[in-house]
DNA sequence: CTAAGTGCAAAATGTTTGCATACTT
DNA sequence: AAGTATGCAAACATTTTGCACTTAG
């Protein structure tokens, strides 16, 4: 459905502060703030539309962290071989998102597969949990 | 914080409803309809004020499944240690939420305890990829 | 009597959409 | 010229909040 028809100046900008986040997340936000700093106007509309396609082009990956947060975006390229044992895990304590890189969970996937005929989507999924930090502490409670 | 100190008509109505849901998930405004249709009226601020409660006291789980749609709540009654194998999946083609329960997948908490120091909640994560009836028929795309 | 809960309507938040205008091809 | 993309402001949906009122202890 939605094609990368046009090349246009506003999705220019965007790709080129799509490849300077490798590794990480952003939201829409926070590609309007970047370019706002640098006194350039984009408006979250276009932002909006052109990530979608993005994803639906799939260099792009969509997951949300939290249900009053914003969508949490992440650049992959089309690259999606690289980043088959990509995982987010998200802590419930002290809210970091943290991208993990682990060959072992991928047997996760398999097992959902073979067992339960589930094939799974390890960039948009979000482990929730407490994180090792947290855990040490067992501050708040 | 949260603490359920006075016992309320609606709370008492609340938990009737929630008994009843076992297995299952329900939305705030699915809550406030179940009643609608009985002639009963709770607010639907009253009905997240106590869903959070019971939250907070640990007999219900909150997660969510889409951006935009409402967050689903799981009555779990307190009892986690039944709980413990209950994982949710989600397809992104269908759009359907499976409740799995499955013994094997909690050495997937095992590993990301183990090697990560990350302490998963199963019941909170959803697994998000493309569910057997859909992967069989690759239908849409 | 005091603290807590309720209902309503208004606010808040993040995202989408209608529409007129501007840009690409 | 025809088809897209943009920007703005208004629309949306879900959840939260302020406030006056009711209810539980």
């Amino acid at each position: 459905m939605a094609k990368l028809a046009y090349k246009t100046r506003q999705q220019e900008l965007l790709l080129s502060y799509l490849s300077r986040t490798q590794g990480s997340h952003f939201t829409a936000e926070d590609v309007r703030s970047y370019f706002n700093n640098k006194d350039i106007q984009i408006s979250l509309a276009t932002i909006y539309r052109q990530l979608e396609k993005f994803v639906s082009v799939g260099s792009v990956q969509k997951y949300f962290i939290d249900e009053h947060s914003a969508a949490c975006f992440e650049y992959t390229g089309g690259t999606c071989t690289k980043l088959e044992n990509h995982f987010h895990l998200k802590c419930e304590k002290c809210g970091k998102l943290i991208h993990l890189e682990c060959g072992e969970l991928s047997e996760l996937g398999s097992h959902l597969k073979e067992e339960h005929g589930f094939s799974l989507n390890p960039l948009r999924t979000v482990f929730y949990g407490v994180c090792a930090d947290c855990a040490g502490e067992k501050a708040d409670e």
